[in-house]
DNA sequence: AATAACGTCAACCGCTCCGCA
DNA sequence: TTGCGGAGCGGTTGACGTTAT
């Protein structure tokens, strides 16, 4: 494939942004939207590339963009969504409302990752670990007597393949037998409780099917991240 | 006071994903 | 089905600030 230039080869500029292309930017991005990424610099009149300008709004500019030192919380909150998700600093900035990725991330490598070493010195912790979806989330046979009702699984297609794990992943597979990750759900179970505005119900599985095909894990985890979430879980989740 | 060591974080790089023709 | 281009992601860098010696 061929790669668009860099920056620095069209004579764009680089390095940190002066107050006044931050205006500029957030003047034209106020005016227009950022439908095309590539083209606004030009359109903006500013000696940046796309990307430059995009990472710059997202990260900085933005202003749903939440200052300040992250709450106990917030960290907590880092910390129980990376042993679910691993590095995927985007899906944890979803969780975390006007944080960006890379806030996070930078949190991560500064605060979190010293912070947990000293609590745990088995350098097994240090790193996410391979898991199952039940012993990662501790769920046990509790859960569903407490719940009044059931739940599907995220419905995705057999030759769905999963690419997200590639690296850092903390699942050893990219495919998980249901048959053996929901061997302690039982038949009474209902579709539809689970479901909510990000699953639609037609996206879930009954159950009996589930049992006897592989899904996306990377689905999975959001389905058990939202299971958590609206089970109250195990352990103690946020809110959101 | 000087400077080395360390910490922080904004920004860049290179890759993959995804939509479209 | 394939190739392209734009967008987004995670890893890494480097400038700058702070603390320790």
């Amino acid at each position: 494939m061929v790669r668009s230039p860099c920056c620095d080869k069209m004579g764009l500029k680089k390095g940190p942004w002066t107050p006044e292309e931050d205006r500029i930017l957030v003047s034209y991005i106020q005016q227009h939207g950022h439908p095309n990424w590539r083209a606004l610099p030009k359109q903006a009149g500013l000696l940046r590339c796309g990307k430059s300008c995009r990472l710059r709004w997202t990260n900085y500019l933005r202003p749903d963009i939440k200052r300040g030192n992250f709450t106990r919380e917030e960290e907590e909150t880092i910390v129980k969504l990376h042993e679910l998700l691993g590095n995927r600093w985007s899906a944890i900035a979803a969780r975390l409302p006007g944080r960006t990725d890379n806030e996070i991330k930078n949190v991560w490598h500064t605060h979190l990752k010293k912070k947990l070493k000293t609590h745990h010195h088995s350098p097994s912790n240090l790193k996410p670990q391979p898991i199952t979806l039940s012993k990662a989330l501790n769920l046990d046979h509790t859960l569903h007597r407490q719940s009044p009702s059931g739940f599907g699984f995220p419905l995705v297609s057999p030759q769905t393949s999963s690419s997200e794990f590639s690296s850092n992943a903390t699942v050893k597979d990219e495919r998980m037998d249901a048959s053996e990750t929901f061997a302690w759900m039982d038949e009474s179970f209902r579709l539809e409780e689970f479901s909510d505005e990000k699953s639609r119900t037609d996206d879930w599985l009954p159950l009996s099917k589930a049992r006897s095909c592989s899904f996306n894990v990377d689905d999975g985890m959001e389905f058990w991240y939202n299971l958590l979430i609206k089970t109250g879980g195990p352990q103690e989740l946020p809110e959101f």
